[in-house]
DNA sequence: GCCGGCGCTATAT
DNA sequence: TAGCGCCGGC
């Protein structure tokens, strides 16, 4: 969803850059946004059933494109739910499910066409198609990770640790997350996104021709994300009637959400729910310390470094439950259902995409390769001559990654036969990429010459990985020098996801061009002293990549939030430490600053609401029933009384729940306020804080439930007794599908029938929970480890 | 002027 | 699913 208005907001700094800017940089995507545009290729096969991979060609065809524009990219996929956000999910749901059964409907009554409308409606990404999509991506050796929980928390990490240089998203939230460049919209046609960055946030004004814009000068990221927070976001509906344009106004006015929370309340024009504050905090850790997974530590950790001090249960839980690192790095792999913790389930075991390095011709098919019939059961014969378009794979200028000793997941066999150097034979697509490596390799060694990367570095080793970051990850070991050739023949329709389109004219632009000199480049020696790196935004900066390392992480000690009366004005803010037009890359700083993860990074004023610090629980594995999570929506849903000014109802009336902010308790309001703002934190002892206390876990206790219905689903761990599916309330996105005789359940113990229909090798009787060994068959065929070898022939086309 | 509900649209081929 | 424009309400 994001933030309502944001991106129209900053339309004045959003530039349309083509791909070739980015090139040899790595790209975090959001695997869901393509998988979602990938969906509509096949609805109605989805809605019916019908096992179809088209929204992985799809989504395949946008990775190679980048590649192609020598962009790795790094797809993170959603994972399990937050529970701030399954009110939403609910809805969503009973959409989707009304749309099928119209669907249904109408296609039982021959309207096919409206049919399909629908269909188009219903269909929903599952864990389980991201999972044919990680197929694909294994087989072509792209790096990818499931995230615990949210996709967007999980694309600003890897921005903030230096893994990407840039995430490709859908989503504003993105930069309330704290991302530095955000690119949105991949044309693939024009080969363009539109690029927001951070560093261009100074030079967004309130203009009078725009009635959506608004000021960011001199904004702190705090408050930028307090601006997004009090507009309304996912895990809290905004205060009703208080948009981003109020929101923004407000703040500037008030400084502190706090304020402006209290004067929304004062003004009584508003409703104020009831614990909004509270849950605002909770909302902002969201966004600050959501839980995510670290390719490297192969752990879950926190998005940002989280003072132990300042922590409860509630907001652990809050930000996703702590997995164990066995779960966590199966969960990251693919290898666990992300919201069941269940195996991962194959749909389409038969769906088995291979490496495009090469194009295997079987004997019995090459004689047939100029056949031309398109017919479906040619097409399982018949090679699939693509002619030239066909030729692009992965782009041999980015070099191999180094594989991770502690990666357990074994590399992909890669066909031995190479084609293309080794034949001395090349496609236009190798000229090219191989022009651009060439290159390539003399930047980098102009740069290592000069004790800078033009890429990112990997934080956690302290050397220069690009463009590859030398990382753990989930990602599959590249091939040796993958050659961009012919790729795989004798493949069935289904699993036929090549092809990239390209014009040659393009090509030879980039032959000619080469499209290295990345700003980041050319700012790499300029000197910036980072610890002195504020965050308050000037205006204008024009957009330049290397801003991105030292400025990722918007977090800064506590300052004007907690301490307002430190920023008695916004333009205390407004002018920043340098940020010289041109900065400092990571590999420039000493290693201990090049993570943005000081200790001292404001927890903001959440640790002053949220009372007695507790630690860090261990995992979730041994807690025990009663943690509690928090669906602020429903918190919400049916108590929207005003803390101050109910209605005009200022008297004391009676509340079992009183409310720290009421007119008739002003003084404490008063008190309470000055030690939010960082008067100094409130005294335990006191009975006011006692009263937050309370209200803190009442809130907690409304939220227990979620805790039992979402975060500790049937696949779950947990010791508490699951759910049987007849138990289980509703439906979770995993664990239904739909067919042709309805949506049911994947279920945790029962694989569901298309599945095995699609692959007609499991019986309909099947056991759901797919053993072990089987499993790893059907991996072991997913990767193509137990495809056939057979004399092979090479399609070449050669442009010498 | 701003908010927010509503309906429409594109997403791909 | 998300964005956009319209329009009524405040």
């Amino acid at each position: 969803m994001g933030i309502s208005g944001l991106l129209p907001a900053l339309k004045s700094i959003q530039t349309t850059k083509h791909l070739s800017e980015f090139s040899g940089q790595v790209v975090a995507v959001d695997g869901y946004v393509w998988l979602h545009k990938g969906v509509f290729t096949c609805s109605t096969e989805l809605a019916t059933g019908k096992p179809t991979n088209k929204y992985v060609n799809y989504a395949m065809e946008k990775v190679r494109l980048l590649r192609h524009h020598g962009i790795e990219p790094y797809l993170v996929f959603d994972g399990g739910p937050l529970p701030a956000k399954k009110g939403t999910e609910v809805e969503r749901k009973r959409k989707r499910e009304e749309n099928l059964a119209r669907g249904n409907l109408l296609a039982s009554q021959g309207k096919h066409a409206q049919a399909r409308d629908c269909y188009l409606k219903c269909v929903d990404v599952t864990p389980q198609m991201a999972f044919q999509f990680i197929k694909a991506l294994r087989a072509e050796n792209v790096q990818y990770v499931v995230a615990p929980y949210e996709a967007d928390a999980q694309l600003a990490y890897l921005e903030r640790m230096g893994i990407v240089s840039a995430v490709l998203t859908e989503d504003s939230d993105l930069l309330v997350f704290g991302c530095q460049i955000v690119l949105l919209k991949l044309d693939t046609v024009a080969r363009t996104v539109v690029s927001i960055s951070r560093s261009d946030f100074g030079a967004v004004t309130a203009t009078a021709s725009d009635p959506n814009s608004i000021s960011l000068v001199g904004w702190s990221d705090n408050q930028f994300r307090a601006m997004a927070i009090l507009s309304g976001c996912d895990y809290l509906p905004s205060i009703p009637g208080v948009g981003l344009k109020t929101a923004c106004t407000m703040l500037r006015k008030c400084k502190t959400p706090e304020v402006v929370v209290r004067s929304v309340a004062l003004e009584g024009k508003r409703n104020v729910p009831k614990g909004y504050m509270e849950n605002f905090r909770l909302a902002e850790k969201c966004f600050l310390y959501q839980r995510v997974y670290d390719p490297s530590l192969e752990k879950l950790v926190h998005l940002n470094d989280v003072d132990s001090q300042q922590w409860d249960d509630v907001a652990d839980k809050y930000v996703g439950s702590n997995l164990e690192p066995d779960l966590a790095k199966k969960i990251a792999l693919g290898d666990a259902d992300p919201i069941t913790y269940e195996p991962m389930i194959d749909i389409n075991p038969s769906f088995t995409p291979r490496s495009r390095v090469l194009r295997e011709i079987p004997l019995a098919a090459a004689t047939s390769s100029t056949n031309k019939s398109k017919g479906k059961s040619k097409a399982r014969e018949t090679p699939i001559t693509g002619g030239i378009l066909s030729f692009f794979g992965p782009n041999p200028t980015i070099p191999p990654r180094p594989r991770s000793p502690s990666t357990s997941r074994q590399p992909i066999a890669v066909k031995t036969t190479v084609a293309g150097k080794a034949s001395g034979k090349r496609t236009l697509a190798e000229v090219m990429d191989q022009d651009l490596s060439v290159k390539r390799k003399k930047k980098q060694q102009e740069h290592s010459s000069s004790n800078t990367t033009n890429l990112t570095l990997s934080k956690f080793f302290g050397k220069p990985a690009s463009p590859s970051p030398s990382i753990s990850s989930p990602q599959l070991l590249r091939a040796k020098e993958p050659v961009a050739g012919p790729s795989r023949l004798g493949a069935d329709k289904e699993n036929d996801y090549i092809t990239i389109d390209f014009d040659e004219e393009d090509l030879a632009s980039h032959v000619a061009q080469g499209h290295l000199h990345s700003d980041r480049d050319l700012d790499a020696d300029v000197e910036e002293d980072v610890v002195q790196q504020e965050d308050g935004y000037i205006s204008p900066s024009p957009s330049r990549l290397c801003d991105t390392d030292e400025l990722s992480s918007p977090l800064r000690p506590a300052s004007s939030f907690d301490h307002p009366e430190d920023a008695s004005d916004f333009d205390i803010l407004s002018s920043p430490p340098s940020r010289t037009p041109g900065t400092r890359c990571l590999d420039d700083m000493p290693p201990s600053l090049r993570t943005p993860r000081s200790k001292t990074l404001d927890i903001l004023s959440i640790g002053k609401i949220l009372v007695h610090a507790s630690p860090e629980p261990k995992d979730v594995f041994t807690e025990k029933q009663g943690v509690m999570q928090v669906d602020l929506r429903h918190s919400f849903s049916g108590d929207l009384r005003t803390e101050i000014g109910c209605s005009g109802d200022t008297s004391s009336t009676p509340s079992p729940s009183p409310s720290p902010l009421t007119p008739d308790n002003g003084s404490r309001v008063t008190r309470e306020i000055a030690a939010v703002e960082g008067d100094g934190d409130l005294e335990f002892d006191d009975p006011e804080e006692a009263e937050m206390r309370a209200n803190v876990h009442r809130t907690a206790a409304v939220a227990a439930g979620w805790r039992e219905r979402w975060a500790l689903g049937p696949g779950h761990a947990f010791p508490e007794p699951r759910l049987s599916k007849e138990e289980s309330p509703a439906l979770r996105r995993s664990e239904t599908n739909v067919t042709p005789v309805g949506r049911h359940r994947f279920g945790v113990n029962v694989l569901p029938r298309e599945a095995h229909s699609a692959n007609s090798k499991a019986p309909d009787s099947a056991p759901a929970k797919i053993p072990t060994g089987s499993r790893n068959k059907q991996l072991r065929q997913s990767v193509g480890l137990s495809s056939r070898r057979s004399l092979v022939f090479f399609e070449v086309s050669t442009v010498e």
